[in-house]
RNA sequence: GUGAGCGUAGCUCAAUGGUAGAGCUCCGGACUGUGGCUCCGGCCGUUGUGGGUUCGAGUCCCAUCGCUCACCCCA
């Protein structure tokens, strides 16, 4: 026998009826973006490496050990992305978008790749919703993707959910908190495991995020980042968290929370849930304020958000309008001497069946008869069964039989389309 | 990159170190103007892969690959 062949590690196939879901979400995504004037933008699957390396940043796990990166036969170093939100920035720039009306709002759907061990909820090829606002005023640009964020997830059947808030600073005020935590860390260098020991230099506020019980002791008397900022950060957080309250979203900071991305600068966010082990995080997002200048653009002022679809779906509440079966074919059946005319019968139910589908029915013709013609209209989701027999055909009928209540009319022809399409709006 | 658990048919699972099985699914037939069937028959395995121990390995050992979960980190 052939070699048989599976999906690469840590990616997999999405089949239906689950894609219907995805497909349904992508149309809320869509729909709730497009009611705050996003839309659409599609950037390439890969990138010069050297995009995220600079955008992303050196120091991070993505750019530092997670990146799908190959050289192409031009001798090209091209890596597939690992996030959006920098593609967006470089199409922002390559684009000239800053002489669009500002700000400009895009959104995304699509995947993205880190070459990472697989887990609950993690996987080499993702699957990300995001938007970002470029070119926006600040801290009202932050509510207003927050408020966009979350009318999405409720419209997916989310209830009271919480978003985590905190705010990294700007620039000074990091470089200002990044010294006192070190101050306060390095006596202590000792109790810290090698990791954070080592971001002790490279990124010290990274420490702060640890799940280790015996670290999060240790920064318990840390100096707390709120007393670094500049009073353009501490300005800047407090008039998000005013909007916030102004239009009743519910949110709770979380004074630890800092991002794995190094363009974050003043507002990061996220936002969990449960029932996804340890990679809990369906979304996340914060604006970033010198990522355009740094590839090459005017400087511009950005905010976005990535929600990761398949820790989405994994956590999709039962009831979510997402969820809405949709219908199957209407299965098309002959019977009698019609079903035993073999070639002009088969002819005769593709012409019946394609006259369905020209009115905008699905409908698929079926050979089952009996019991078995009702348990395959029960697996595909079908809700009626058309049968064709000499007296239809006579008489210019169809028979419908609703397969749930098990009513059946004969109807004519105009009359049983027009029946069958009130069940495909 | 590190650690742990698990790999038997498409799916769910059996098989004390002694002939690889069952149910479901799928396909064919009986049945052909009506219900989730019924009956008959059939396909499906180098037991993930490669070595080793043994008279004999699905079973024990080693390696490898894959899956799952966790660490790291993130969505």
């Amino acid at each position: 026998m052939a070699k048989r062949f599976q999906a690469p590690k840590g990616t997999r196939d999405l089949l239906p009826p689950e894609t219907a879901v995805w497909a349904a979400v992508e149309d809320t995504a869509r729909r709730v973006f497009g009611l705050y004037g996003y839309r659409e933008i599609r950037t390439p699957l890969f990138e010069e490496t050297e995009l995220f390396a600079r955008g992303v940043g050196e120091g991070t796990d993505i750019v530092g050990k997670e990146m799908y990166t190959f050289t192409d036969k031009g001798g090209r170093s091209l890596t597939l992305r690992p996030e959006n939100t920098a593609p967006v920035c470089r199409a922002y720039v390559e684009h000239g978008m800053d002489r669009q009306p500002q700000p400009v709002r895009l959104f995304y759907v699509g995947p993205q790749f880190r070459y990472e061990r697989p887990q609950k909820g993690r996987f080499r090829q993702f699957h990300q919703i995001g938007a970002e606002l470029l070119g926006g005023k600040g801290p009202e640009s932050d509510a207003e993707i927050l408020l966009m964020l979350v009318r999405f997830l409720e419209e997916l059947g989310f209830l009271k959910l919480q978003v985590l808030l905190n705010t990294v600073g700007d620039a000074e005020s990091r470089t200002a908190y990044r010294e006192a935590l070190r101050s306060y860390l390095l006596p202590m260098k000792e109790r810290l495991s090698e990791d954070s020991r080592r971001r002790l230099d490279s990124n010290p506020l990274r420490i702060l995020d640890t799940k280790s019980a015996d670290e999060q002791e240790v920064l318990a008397g840390a100096p707390a980042l709120a007393d670094s900022l500049t009073p353009d950060s501490r300005d800047h957080f407090g008039r998000v968290l005013s909007s916030l309250d102004a239009f009743g979203l519910r949110h709770s900071i979380e004074p630890r929370l800092v991002r794995g991305l190094d363009y974050y600068t003043n507002t990061v966010f996220e936002i969990v849930s449960e029932g996804l082990g340890a990679q809990n995080a369906i979304c996340g997002g914060g604006a970033y304020e010198s990522l355009i200048a740094e590839l090459g653009g005017p400087a511009t002022y950005g905010v976005g958000f990535a929600i990761g679809e398949d820790r989405l779906l994994e956590v999709l509440p039962a009831d979510s309008p997402a969820r809405r079966v949709v219908p199957g074919p209407v299965l098309v059946a002959a019977m009698g001497n019609v079903a035993e005319q073999v070639v002009e019968g088969v002819r005769g139910m593709v012409r019946i069946v394609e006259r369905l589908r020209s009115a905008g029915i699905p409908a698929i013709e079926s050979s089952a008869r009996g019991g078995r013609l009702f348990e395959l209209a029960e697996r595909l989701g079908s809700p009626f069964v058309v049968f064709i027999g000499d007296e239809e055909l006579a008489e210019g009928s169809y028979s419908v039989r609703n397969v749930s209540t098990r009513a059946q009319e004969r109807l004519p022809v105009e009359a049983a389309i027009a029946r069958l399409r009130q069940s495909f709006p």
